[in-house]
This record gives structure tokens, C-alpha cells and sequence, in this order.
DNA sequence: CTGAAAGCGCTTACAG
DNA sequence: CTGAAAGCGCTTACAG
């Protein structure tokens, strides 16, 4: 049997209620029973019992990570273990304990969000994207749970989000290009769907426009997903119709698939870009220029939002805006 | 307010005692009442509190992963991540949830651990590696506590775990480099302190020895982590000594690590093999020779081994082995 | 400053 | 086959 409260009441010879409002660090209780429950619970190794406490709170400092249906692929990129890192480091020091959910579908998806709210495990969920038309969005909108999402919504009034300048990010990227000499250059997105992939393709088009070029429709593909097959057919659906100099991906898996294609081909000379800034990058020939999007302050910040309403903190802002940061290699 | 048991008690003029029995499927309940109760559930849109349930029960139906005190790369190495979807997938399909823990050293692991354990929010804990007298393996065994690890312990007896065959993995990998014609290797090993370091590092010697080859000291480093600059540098030190014409590696960051340094001195004939299969490795020039070692299946099996225990499931084995592949390349 | 009592939303042994 | 009651281990409004 576990030591409770009342193994522990009755050592210092209090209440039980005494016992928990020391727990509770309840300002009305003096310092000597204090110290006589205190030294009780550590006489007895005593640790409340979190359930208990969350059924008796209405609850539970959990909160729920929806791990979008996708493909493995998608799971597999990088992007998520540091998402995934940020959201444990602060919710840990906030005290929250996480939980995670895989899901192999949309529908998958939906249930174990509906299951996650009405089972009244979480306190609180985190999104790990936003897609266009996201119904896990309207439906946690419509029962006013409370929730935050990495990815700028598409109606984002009222909801707590957090993500990238993409559109910058990227206009930063072609301008880069454009610096290098290029004018010629191509865009590989990934499923427009996500809501980053159109901000993307934006940043990438006026980025161009500003310089004076007109983009063409020949040098734009969207991708299927974001594995490097993907980026590898793009670029050949590419070079089927045009000659790009330079090839501004979404993703560095989808730059890898490009950098495949282009070395088979021999077109040496095309730069390509990617984004995520994953570590192989530095070590690929050559190295691969790529946006760092820091997705570990992602998680960070979609955590911390999350927490503070919990919390009912004041905010400024019902969003944040993590900084990327261009890293330029060969 | 959520509508609880007595709502729909109340709705289906019965006590709460009955609905509770046909939530749980109690085959004493007559079918009318079943319809009946069933009827009210759907009509309220019930779902059963699982804190409230979890406090009757005094089990949750969570488990909990400790992932393991590290540097930010361990943490960002693929192998991660595919454990944890493969963790996912079973225990969801079991009707467990599962929460994860992200520490920074071995203090704070130790603590997550105590706090799993006495808090009473989990059920069982999954290990994602055994170290060396792996003290959390050591204090969940004292404590009785449920648990698996992903990893072969040092003492196994009366602990669940899974592993591949980590000797008999680098003994193929070794002997399919001695078949093209090396006689040189070396081995770049992760740190020691993991059981799987020394148990390919045994199954490296034992190839060379079956094939009449003494190992040599010189051609053998251990690394302080698994990124790809550790592998750099200890290919770095094995060419200060010697002239080796292949390097098995036990992860594929590390091959990348050495095939940099490789690229550097133009030592252009070497041949080098990783660890994990990780995708990449394929979109590498040359691409990389590795071996997959499911780790998805690693995480399957440590949830089943953990889930099979907690539902006093009878077991054969304390242990599974999970199947690796050679995966030759260029 | 502290205690007795009711309550959080379930489950289940007991009785019928 | 079903219900009343006690219990899981906490918290907290109320009373003193």
C-alpha cells in the first residue's frame, strides 16, 4: 500500500486537511505544523497522489500533443523530436506533465482529440500543425478547450498559435539567391495544405516581384509530402520544361531529393536551399544553405502560450513569432 | 458542467452502480437495461471521467517514457523518434495512453523516475536505453515496479526487455567488409557506458577473430556521443597510427562524421558502414552501407513486453528480439 | 490557525 | 439482474 495523507495526518497528529493545506503551501497554516507535517511526509516518504489530486481540482496538468496523420515520413522528419523537445522543456518546468498521440488518419486524428477532451485527462492541447480548413481547430474553437497550434491558422482570431515568418523567411532566401546572381529560380513546396507551404510560395513570389521578375508557374511544384523522393521528382518535373539556376525548397529532405536528381544530371551548377536546417545538411557536397526555423523555440513558445492561459495570464498577444535564421553554406 | 454517471443514471432510471457495469461490459446486466443505459449515454454524449476512473481503479492506463538524460544530439538522433511512434502504436491499440520525460542529466532522470512512480500517473515505465549498472534499472527493480527497457541489461533476470542482437549485427557487418577484401577495419564505437557499444564492439572482434585476424587496439575509439563531428574526429585519431581500409561504425551520424573526414584527406577507397538504416544514408555519395534495426519495432515490442506484464499476461520470454538487416550500399 | 464534512466521478463488494 | 453504500486519495467551503 502507498502512504496518503492520512498515514501522514496521523503521524504529525493533524487533519488530513492540515496535511493538504501544507502541500498546498497554504499561508494560514503556521510555521510549526508546518514543520511537524513536513517532517511527517518525509518520515513516511509520502508523495500525493497525482490523480487523486486532479479528480478533487478538476485538473490534471496534462497536456495533450496531437502528432498529425501523415505519412511516416512526415513523423520522421526532424522537425517533430525538437517540437517535441521545446514542448517538454517548458511544460516540465512549468510543472505539466505531456502526453502524446500518433495518429494514423484524419479520422484517428479527431477521435483521439475528441477522446483527449472529453475524457478529461488533458488540461490543455497543442497542435502540431495548422492546415488549411483545419477541423481539429474549429472543432476545439467550438467546445472552447483550451488549446495552442504551431502554425499560423488561417482564421486565427481567438486562437493561441505560434510560428515562423514564412513568408519573410522565404522572401529572404530568394533574395539570396537573387544576390548570387540568379534569376532563373525554381520553388519545391510541400503539400499546400499546410497553411507555411502558401506563406512560403508568397515570400518566394514577392521576393521576385521585388527584383523586377515575373514569376512563372513552370518553375513551381508542390510536393506530395516531404521525403526526399519527393523533392527528386519535383526537380525533375522541373527541368523537364526549364533551366532554373537555383532551387528554393520548403524542406531539407525535399533539397536532398533535388541535390540527388541535379548529380545524377550533372547540373552542377544550381544551388539548391532547404529549410529546417537539420544537421546532415553541413555534412552533404556540398553543403546545403537552409533556414534554421528553431522548431525546438516552436514547441517552446506553443507550450508557454498554452500554460499561460491555463494559468489565466494576462497576454499581449495571442501568438509568437519565432525568428529563422538563414544559414549560408557552399 | 460534464455530464457524469448520474446524469445518466438519472436519464435511464437506473442507479449510477448499473451504468458504471454497462460501461464496463458486466455480463450480468440484462440486454434491455444495457439498451437502455446505452441509449441515455449516447443521447448525453457521455464520457467516462478517466481521472475518476483511475482513482476507483488505482491503475491509469498511462505509461510513462524516460528519455534518457543527453546531450541535445542523442536526443535528435532518428533512432528516438521511431521508438517512440512504435511505443505509440501499441499501446494505443491496448487502450493505454503514454507520457514522455525529457531530461538533461542523470539527476533529473532519476527524479522524473521517482515522480512517475510514486505519483501514481503511470502504470509502468519504458526505458528507451540501458547503461552500465543502469542505476533507474536498479531502482525500479527494488521498488517492483513495472517496467520495460530497450536495450539488453547488464542483469537481466526479472527485467523485461527488447534489443536486436547487437553481436551478432556488427559480427555481419564485419564479416561482410572482410568478404569484399578488407582485413583492416576500424571501429568507431558510441560511449561505453551503453550495453550495445560493447556488445558490438565484441561481436566487431569476434568476426575479425573467425576469420584469423587479431583486432588491434589502435584501430579502435570510443566516442563521448553519437554526432557526426564525434565521428570526424575519431576517424581522425584511428589515421594518425594506422591505414585501415574500411571503419564499421555503430551509427549513422557517426559514418557521416568519418566519411567528411574521408572527403577531406581524399581517401577516396575507404569503405565505411553505420548503424540505424537512417534514410538519408541513401542520398549519400557514396551512399553508406548500414544496418536497419527496426527501431520502430524496438518501441512495439517494449510497449507489448510492458503491456503483456500489466495485464498479467502469461510470457514465455523476459525478452524479444528484434531482427536486424544489412543494408549494402556503394 | 485548524478540523469535520462534503465532494470530485468513478467502481465494486455486499445484499437482495 | 440491480441498488445503496463505502471507498479510491485528495481539496476546500464552512465553522469555530
Amino acid at each position: 500500500m502507498n502512504v496518503t495523507i492520512k498515514d501522514v495526518a496521523k503521524l504529525a497528529k493533524v487533519s488530513p486537511s492540515t496535511v493538504s493545506r501544507v502541500i498546498a503551501n497554504n499561508p494560514r497554516i503556521s510555521d510549526e505544523t508546518k514543520q511537524v507535517v513536513n517532517d511527517a511526509m518525509k518520515k513516511l516518504k509520502y508523495r500525493p497522489n497525482a490523480i487523486a489530486r486532479s479528480l478533487a481540482n478538476r485538473k490534471t496538468n496534462i497536456l495533450g500533443i496531437i502528432i498529425p496523420n501523415s505519412d511516416e515520413n512526415l513523423f520522421k522528419n526532424p522537425f517533430f523530436i525538437n517540437v517535441l523537445r521545446g514542448i517538454s522543456i517548458y511544460s516540465q518546468k512549468s510543472g505539466y506533465h505531456i502526453m502524446y498521440t500518433y495518429s494514423k488518419n484524419e479520422e484517428e486524428e479527431m477521435n483521439y482529440l475528441k477522446e483527449y477532451i472529453y475524457s478529461n485527462l488533458v488540461d490543455g492541447i497543442i497542435l502540431l500543425t495548422a492546415v488549411e480548413n483545419d477541423p481539429l481547430i474549429q472543432y476545439l474553437k467550438e467546445e472552447d478547450f483550451p488549446f495552442s497550434v504551431i502554425g499560423r491558422p488561417e482564421i486565427s482570431e481567438g486562437v493561441l498559435w505560434v510560428d515562423n515568418d514564412n513568408f519573410k523567411a522565404m522572401y529572404d532566401v530568394v533574395n539570396y539567391l537573387i544576390s548570387k546572381g540568379n534569376s532563373e529560380i525554381g520553388f519545391i513546396g510541400g503539400p499546400q495544405k499546410f497553411v507555411f507551404s502558401t506563406d512560403r510560395l508568397e515570400g518566394y513570389k514577392m521576393a521576385l516581384g521585388a527584383r523586377g521578375y515575373q514569376f512563372k508557374n513552370e518553375l513551381i511544384v508542390h510536393t506530395e509530402g516531404f521525403d526526399m523522393n519527393n523533392g527528386y521528382l519535383a526537380c525533375e518535373k522541373i527541368f523537364e520544361s526549364s533551366r532554373p539556376t537555383a532551387i528554393a525548397t520548403t524542406d531539407d529532405l525535399l533539397a536532398f531529393g533535388v541535390r540527388k536528381y541535379l548529380d545524377e544530371k550533372e547540373l552542377i551548377d544550381v544551388k539548391v536551399t532547404g529549410f529546417n536546417n537539420i544537421p546532415v545538411n553541413e555534412f552533404q557536397k556540398p553543403s546545403i544553405t537552409s533556414v534554421d526555423i528553431n522548431s525546438e523555440c516552436l514547441g517552446y513558445s506553443a507550450a508557454k502560450l498554452l500554460i499561460s492561459k491555463l494559468n489565466d495570464k494576462k497576454m499581449i498577444n495571442n501568438h509568437l513569432i519565432v525568428e529563422t535564421k538563414l544559414v549560408e553554406r557552399d
